[in-house]
DNA sequence: CCTATAAAAGATAGCGCTAACATTTGGAGC
DNA sequence: GCTCCAAATGTTAGCGCTATCTTTTATAGG
């Protein structure tokens, strides 16, 4: 049996229907109205389990599925949550993500995602462009927003978390995530504490989370009377492993005495350590390299990487949780949640 | 004149509703009829420019923004495309996704996706879950599915696109991908060619394709009168970094004289290298080793890494490019793509 | 001025479902 | 038998939008 070609967008009796079973085909077929099988799905208590047995009979026979359009625009709710981050083309993200999916997938609410490549502009378009759809509820990544973002936000009158981190800024609803300012500083702390006498820093991206890492990095090195513009090296370049090798490389060639550098993320890392291993530097003894995230690779690359370790996976289920619960009316303790973060020392420091 | 009347049993603002703004709403401020405002925002053309104006700043002033599920009700297009993929935590995947993504993007096109986690019973209930949302068409992973996601799919009757290979089965509708034999084929061939005598392959997961990059390059083995399974380990364990180390330890437990390996994918190929750098394998030299996707840190990991460049982003593109096509009656010209692969050969063999 | 025709705007009627209210049914209790 | 009440089922009226058809208004030509 062939599938028709697409094209016939309306069916062949010609109405608007697409020739889907309907609710009333189903009630037809049992003899009683389109109302009492709708209980029957959706709140089944209400039927007569013998009247039920013979509906869910129907419903399989003929091959009956709900259009949730049609129950949205009843109920006004779209059992659909919004998810908006800067790329999933990320592990970082990815791991946000499927934190959300799993979290999700046991209460019946579909996910829609958006990318917004790291630029508040086009943040404003996804925004608008999932609002559209009507959402229960919406997670944003970072407490940096336009105004414009801001509003719609607000307009929707839905509930939202912002994610990935906490303690900066104002937070519009919830919150779930973990500071970067202090992970920035826990990292320079041990850093400075294993004796390391040139400390740099190399970002990429550098979207307002690493920024603040950065900062915190930076302020710990100043507390301690370290140079904190001398090693410091950043481009607004999208991260990748490549970079992390050059930008190591011309950190080097400008201050060839640095003994220690914190990736602004692992990927960054990765790239440094490479880099190292082809110039034959001896980690750690010649130069420490440190990273954040503590993605897969981080332990079984050589030297193993000294990172820091977010909570990715949780800030999505815990963030796609407080959600539901909001949406359900169930008492939410705490409308902003620190995860934290782990400084996990390995080989390469 | 005004709805009135009619709606007056539920309150002003109607309580089913959640006082959003309405087509209706910015009709009357506009002093014009509802559907010339749909007009509007959907046929810009066929209404008059100083009117459009009028109404655009209405809508910019109230907040409006349309409600799909009313949109789909009555026009029975939801403009959503499902999209079912193994896992997004693997990137093959995020980048099969991402290349969806880019290319809905400019069409008004949703993307609903769920993961499988690589179980042909997770499929059949994450297919049925999508279909209830009533896409506009469906792209699923892989040619293997159960006869009960053949039927849901077929009596769906949207458009289908199966991505990640060719070649193998029968295709429902459409298929974008390459042929995962031939990719194993052509990696026995340059591993036979360079001259290695005990050549082997670890795999994880085994997934189909899996299994038949791992046929196709057993096949070519045997043709060249090689041991075959010898120099084979696999497990059914989801594939990850540490693996790879795992797998190459054991095999060079039982076959210390394995020269070569293929890796089934970059992500064991990793492990794979890490694992002989800690034991001071030289590669190429002692042994060589190659993977599958050529993922981002393959050419930047020391020595870099030979592995068989796969068009993951540009199956997405592709696959979504198909479906919107299909869907919007533009013509086909061919509803199976083999879009090849690469033999990338670097310094790791 | 009129008609002819195109362009612009409106009226009406659903899409498939469920909230709210209305009615019927089946027992329990007297 | 009857009343009473809860359980079960039904009726009605939209949710917000657009397909379809109809009417009005602008434009042109004679």
């Amino acid at each position: 049996m062939n599938r028709g070609s697409a094209g016939d967008k309306l069916g062949k009796n010609g109405s608007r229907s697409k020739g889907r079973v309907t609710l009333s085909d189903v009630a037809k077929v049992v003899g009683v109205s389109a109302i009492t099988v709708s209980r029957a799905l959706n709140d089944p208590d209400k039927v007569n389990p013998k009247l039920r047995v013979r509906i869910e009979q129907a419903v399989s026979d003929l091959g009956y599925v709900p259009n949730r359009a049609a129950r949205s625009l009843a109920t006004s709710s779209t059992q659909t949550l919004a998810v908006v981050i800067p790329t999933i083309s990320n592990a970082v993200f990815s791991n946000v993500l499927k934190g959300i999916y799993d979290q999700t997938a046991g209460h019946n609410y579909e996910v829609l995602f958006a990318n917004t490549y790291y630029s508040l502009h086009n943040e404003e378009k996804v925004i608008a462009k999932l609002l559209a759809q009507h959402p229960d509820g919406i997670i944003t990544t970072g407490l940096d927003i336009t105004e414009r973002s801001k509003s719609m936000l607000l307009a929707a009158n839905i509930p939202l978390v912002q994610i990935m981190e906490v303690g900066t800024g104002d937070v519009l609803d919830m919150c779930v995530g973990f500071s970067h300012f202090d992970a920035g500083v826990a990292m320079a702390e041990y850093l400075i504490a294993q004796g390391n006498r040139h400390i740099g820093f190399i970002g990429a991206q550098m979207d307002f989370r690493s920024q603040r890492r950065m900062q915190g990095f930076l302020s710990k090195l100043a507390d301690a009377g370290r140079e904190t513009d001398k090693y410091l090296l950043t481009t607004t370049t999208p991260s990748d492993i490549k970079l992390g090798g050059q930008l190591l490389g011309d950190l080097l060639a400008k201050q060839p005495e640095v003994d220690a550098i914190f990736c602004n993320n692992d990927d960054l890392a990765y790239g440094a350590i490479f880099e190292c291993q082809r110039r034959k530097l001896r980690m750690p003894e010649q130069i420490s390299i440190a990273g954040f995230n503590d993605l897969d690779a981080s332990a079984s690359i050589n030297p193993s990487l000294t990172t820091i370790r977010t909570p990715l996976y949780e800030i999505g289920s815990r963030a796609a949780e407080l959600l539901i619960n909001t949406i359900k009316g169930r008492p939410v303790v705490s409308k902003t949640l620190d995860l934290g973060f782990e400084l996990i020392v390995r080989d390469s420091t």
